[in-house]
DNA sequence: CGCATAGTTGAGGCTCCTCAATAGCCGTGG
DNA sequence: CCACGGCTATTGAGGAGCCTCAACTATGCG
């Protein structure tokens, strides 16, 4: 069941001989980095914890973590790459419900179910960890803390939902891609990514599909954002040349909005 | 603490006498109707639930459960009336998050930061059970299938507003309150209240901010909805005559929608 | 009865979508 | 090597939907 660690060594040159230790070593600490930072646990229950996840081999764009109407078994955390939830309809369309970078967790909302209420497809060359929920439902029986840390997790995701609501419900095109900017660089960030330079693994239409906004609208406010200094955009690349003005785009908006509808 | 049962029996005529037993059977009933339906418990556990659970006193529009910033203590479980729930800016100015009918709870989202990250104010005369987080928290250490309960409404709460993002990054104006109104008919359904002749208890305003529509076309909607024969609607007293063209639209919408997103 | 608030209705404008055409990128194959 | 088709992205013109502003009506409360 559990494949070999090979999925963290990526970076390793060819050729160089490793131990089987360090690889074990190297692919626990990664592990450690993307579950502990959500979870939050102390030192030797981590240890217990790392003993039930399963460390996949490496996924490619378009393989599928899992399907609408899949039995729910795990969930899954993001070592490296990226990957998109969405639901879909009978005729083939689609509906992106979020995009999942390091260190993030797949699959919450199907514990109520029983079953994957959205698909999830790998957008690139991916990491991913699997945590067979039985065995977490199990452990966190006999971990308080990790019982804890679970009910944390998932009322972040419900508080996370909420913020995505206001930012459908309310905000102008422009806000809105400003606010996922602003929420691509503050997680690569929290990865001790660069929160300025990046890539895009998405398209434009996958990013106007998940704001709820035409392509072509996304293409524009691309190239006006340029116009402004606001970023520098060569295709997938993406440099934010004013974090600052961003910033301000996105907390300004809301104030805006409740100056209108004061009651 | 526990304040004497008296919120669930306001439809007891005046004068009748009761038996202390009866009020606490009749508490015990309804506590259990609320509590148990979303939590799906076996009757042992059930006992040991109630036995937390603080009942308190009936409130009256304008009351807060909590305001945001509170420190996270409880959760809450509307039994009879309704509850908004809304962010705020310093400017007074607010966005509501959502309506909560009989039976749903409330504060799910303040778990992680233990802190409310909303409020929560009555918006009519309602009854609402609190149940100590804390104590929640230890008794679902002792009984996994309360823990697994636990996980199952939180996740569906994510699920649920998945939908609500569906609603508003996609929707038209006519779609959402479309959607709005069956989502009230199927719930007042759930508690076996008429599915199709209710009072609305809150405000065209506060329905426009919640679906992040004007409150102009809010009331456009609801004439348009009552000339189209869709509904019959009188100040706040909605009935809903051609529920089935209603459960259409909303059906409809999302397939339209997937049409013209084809990748 | 008068004021404040909630709700309705109309006119006009802005934002963003739709449709359509063009330009860039990439793999395939001549 | 370039040609070609397919796909993604960009840009422009026009239009639909919803918001804004404003006036008016209805309701509730002192």
């Amino acid at each position: 069941m559990n494949t070999p660690a090979l999925t963290t060594l990526t970076a390793v040159p060819e050729g160089k001989v490793i131990s089987f230790e360090s690889i074990r070593v190297a692919c626990r600490n990664c592990t450690l980095m993307t579950l502990c930072l959500p979870l939050g646990l102390a030192p030797e229950d981590v240890e217990r914890l790392d003993s039930i996840v399963r460390r996949n081999r490496p996924l490619h764009r378009g393989d599928f973590l899992f399907q609408s109407g899949d039995r729910f078994r795990s969930l899954f955390v993001v070592k490296t790459g990226s990957v998109k939830t969405f639901a879909q309809s009978p005729e083939g369309g689609e509906q992106v419900l979020g995009f999942h970078l390091p260190g993030e967790i797949i699959g919450l909302d199907a514990i109520d179910k029983d079953a994957h209420v959205c698909s999830a497809k790998v957008l690139e060359t991916s990491a991913v960890c699997e945590l067979p929920f039985g065995r977490l439902e199990e452990l966190s029986v006999t971990i308080p803390s990790l019982q804890h840390q679970m009910y944390r997790l998932l009322s972040k995701e419900i508080a996370h939902e909420t913020e995505m609501l206001l930012l459908l419900g309310k905000k102008s095109a422009e806000d809105r891609l400003a606010t996922f900017l602003l929420s691509l660089s503050q997680r690569f960030r929290k990865r001790g990514l660069s929160p300025t330079d990046f890539y895009l693994s998405m398209s434009r239409h996958e990013i106007g599909n998940y704001l709820g906004l035409a392509v072509e609208t996304v293409s524009r406010l691309f190239t006006r954002f340029h116009e402004e200094g606001l970023l520098k955009v060569d295709r997938k690349h993406i440099q934010l040349t004013n974090l600052d003005a961003i910033e301000a785009m996105v907390i300004r908006a809301p104030v805006e909005e409740f100056r209108r509808r004061i009651s």
